[in-house]
DNA sequence: AGATGATTTTAGACAAGTCTAAACCTGTTT
DNA sequence: AAACAGGTTTAGACTTGTCTAAAATCATCT
């Protein structure tokens, strides 16, 4: 009754399902899970039913899904394989943090705890991947760090990135080309009410952010 | 027309394909394929079928399969990661030899050309894998080593041990327990007419092999 | 050559996962 | 309350890979 081996397809519906749940209650919708999978909402309906069969998930007609607490210890160990796997291919193999996700997408259907184990031992129980999201343990505990958005900094406040809120490889290219790294301290130098852009300094330069841009990079901001 | 992405199936039964013709330019039966893929015969004519279809073998009916040299290139591309990825396994991740066979099964079917590459240069670009067997080049190119198994050694013959013929768990458990690893040199003191069994002495033993155990212990025996 | 037995292929079926098109809810607007 | 528009589910179909059972072929032995 438990621990019933999941098909790739099942493991990236309940990993969608996570990560669309945020930390709200509320179902996932549907269409969002369909947009999320590159699927049709058809599709979703079909598999849905089929994972709340299972009791990965709860699932009434109409109100969309939300994971058992079954669910979410599956997706959140799929989430832990990923990360692993990412911080092995950017630290072991030199690939940049924006060549990572797709390859780690195969990977965390790999069936083998013992695998992640060591993996997890040989790359030294890193807490974070290399876009700054926490990998969760064995246990499945996660310890979030409390950080925000550079859109939300006043003037003057300082901080240093830890993370993003997009992983594209376009928008992580783009972090590369501007050299903010993960670990970089910046400064809000100004706020324009114009378009919401952003000024930031860091020890080489100075740059100016769009809104867009500055609501996906993540910052731990100094004790105030 | 070429490169067509191939699903885990298919590369599976060029696998099986590759490794069952051995050296011989004979096809491969559909009864051998099925026992070696633990399926049935009749799924191995339809595979078969849509694999010449797509011109990675030669297939007239009853007449067994070869691989066309696309098929044959295809092959080598999943065993050269089958074993960089054992090598990874055991040298990195601490597995024992025989752990190493299941998941490497999983993880050859990874689609990254850029991943191996990588992995195999973070390896040191390693000529064997833990079972002895040698990993093919970017290109395909195999050096195999010339050795003998021990079952054909002759008294007073010397050698080192290079690799095994039977990469089964228990054989391999076996040869641990009598401390027979790679590279163990060892000579041949006396040959049983009465079963075939032989006996070998290395630095530390004195140990009697069995006729099965011998036939599938590979040695590289001084030139002579 | 004819019979026998093993191997192989074909026919028909099924499960998983997906799709399109049609039917069905639900929330909001008239 | 009725109509509308989105979103959702259902119905029916298709593909891939597998299976069982039946038919076909091959190899071998009288
Ligand atoms: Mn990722
Ligand atoms: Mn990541
Ligand atoms: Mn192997
Ligand atoms: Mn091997």
């Amino acid at each position: 009754m438990t621990e019933q081996p999941l098909t790739r397809s099942e493991e990236n519906y309940l990993k969608a399902v996570y990560s669309l749940s945020g930390n709200t209650d509320k179902g996932v919708s549907t269409s969002d899970l369909a947009t999320r999978l590159e699927t049709k909402a058809s599709s979703v309906t079909d598999m849905v039913q089929k994972l709340a069969e299972k009791n990965l998930l709860h699932y009434r007609k109409y109100q969309g899904a939300k994971l058992t607490p079954g669910g979410k210890a599956a997706a959140i160990q799929i989430v832990r394989k990923h990360r692993l796997w990412e911080v092995f291919l950017h630290e072991k193999l030199g690939f940049a943090w924006d060549e990572v996700h797709d390859i780690a997408e195969q990977l965390e259907h790999i069936k083998s705890e013992e695998l992640i184990l060591r993996l997890e031992r040989f790359l030294g129980h890193p807490k974070y991947d290399p876009h700054g999201d926490p990998i969760p343990d064995p246990d499945g505990r996660i310890q979030a760090r409390r950080s925000m958005p550079v859109s939300e900094m006043k003037p003057g406040m300082e901080g240093v990135i830890t993370g993003v809120r997009d992983s594209s490889s376009s928008f992580l290219q783009y972090l590369d080309k501007q050299q903010l790294v993960l670990g970089t301290r910046i400064s809000v130098v100004e706020v324009f009410d114009y378009d919401q852009s952003v000024q930031i300094e860091t020890a080489d330069n100075r740059i100016t952010l769009s809104f867009d841009v500055s609501k996906n990079i993540k910052v731990q901001v100094e004790n105030g």
